[in-house]
DNA sequence: ACAAGTATGCACCTTTTAGTAAGTACTAAG
DNA sequence: CTTAGTACTTACTAAAAGGTGCATACTTGT
């Protein structure tokens, strides 16, 4: 008994079409092309910045290894959301830029953007309180 | 010579306010809080079913495990985006359910789903690419 | 000649994340 | 008494993700 809750909540946010292919939902596609630490931040960065030189994006998104880094702008360009152009130069010039699809993707982005900005100061006490707890764990 | 590109793209794409104290930007926070394979669907999925019992949200989110759907309700709540309720029942009767925040967050992943949805296919064919290109792999 | 910068590749190792399987305390059905 | 169901917990293991550092081929500056 009890059961069937039939309980709605107000706000339906509809937009997720179940039972695809392969992905549970659009969101569930759309999460795996953004999996990886760097490319949502490179996806970004690109976004703001335009055509980016190698080194200028190292130098940018502070922390990521040259390994990263290549590893991630290579599957983002096979996934079509980025263009390598290689000046074929000596000593060797490449940039990035975001193609439209890409492009079209940092868009979607934004709001999550905004949202972390919006709640910049609830998301920065979990996670002080997250590694408070593991206080010298090991 | 040459340097100072200084070519801003014709689409700006602002939103992500650099440098804050713990994270890149705002999107770098959202994404820290969402991290986690199965955090995305869960909270897409409470956001439409509303309050739902522990069972119910296992069965629903398929392919999940017990310690891996429990670990990642455990965080959703420490981070305020999740609230249990426990009816102190025997046998055991709990349930789940979205707080503003968690709604909030919901609805930011809207245009993420949606852009997943219109680019189906393009990630798709990605994805069968991916596959293939390791092909027998182990 | 040597160090530094350019964009990348590769091998090796550590950390993180996820999955499996079993166990707990208790009840209701058979 | 056995089985199933509820909501979890814990220990162990496998796999994926990420990091470090060295190597390349060539140029320019000291």
């Amino acid at each position: 008994m009890s059961s069937t809750p039939s309980k709605p909540i107000s706000t339906p946010v509809q937009a997720c079409t179940p039972t695809l292919p392969g992905f549970t939902c659009g969101l569930d596609a759309t999460l795996r092309v953004i999996a990886g630490k760097w490319k949502p931040l490179i996806l970004y960065f690109l976004a703001q910045g335009g055509p980016t030189r190698y080194g200028e994006l190292r130098r940018a998104v502070r922390d990521v290894s040259d390994k990263m880094l290549i590893q991630q702008l290579k599957e983002l360009e096979a996934d079509g959301l980025v263009k390598r152009t290689d000046y074929k130069e000596i000593p060797p010039r490449v940039d990035y830029s975001l193609t439209p699809l890409g492009l079209s993707l940092a868009e979607a982005l934004v709001p999550l953007c905004t949202w972390g900005t919006e709640n910049l100061d609830e998301v920065t006490r979990v996670f002080a309180r997250r590694e408070a707890g593991n206080g010298g764990g090991r």
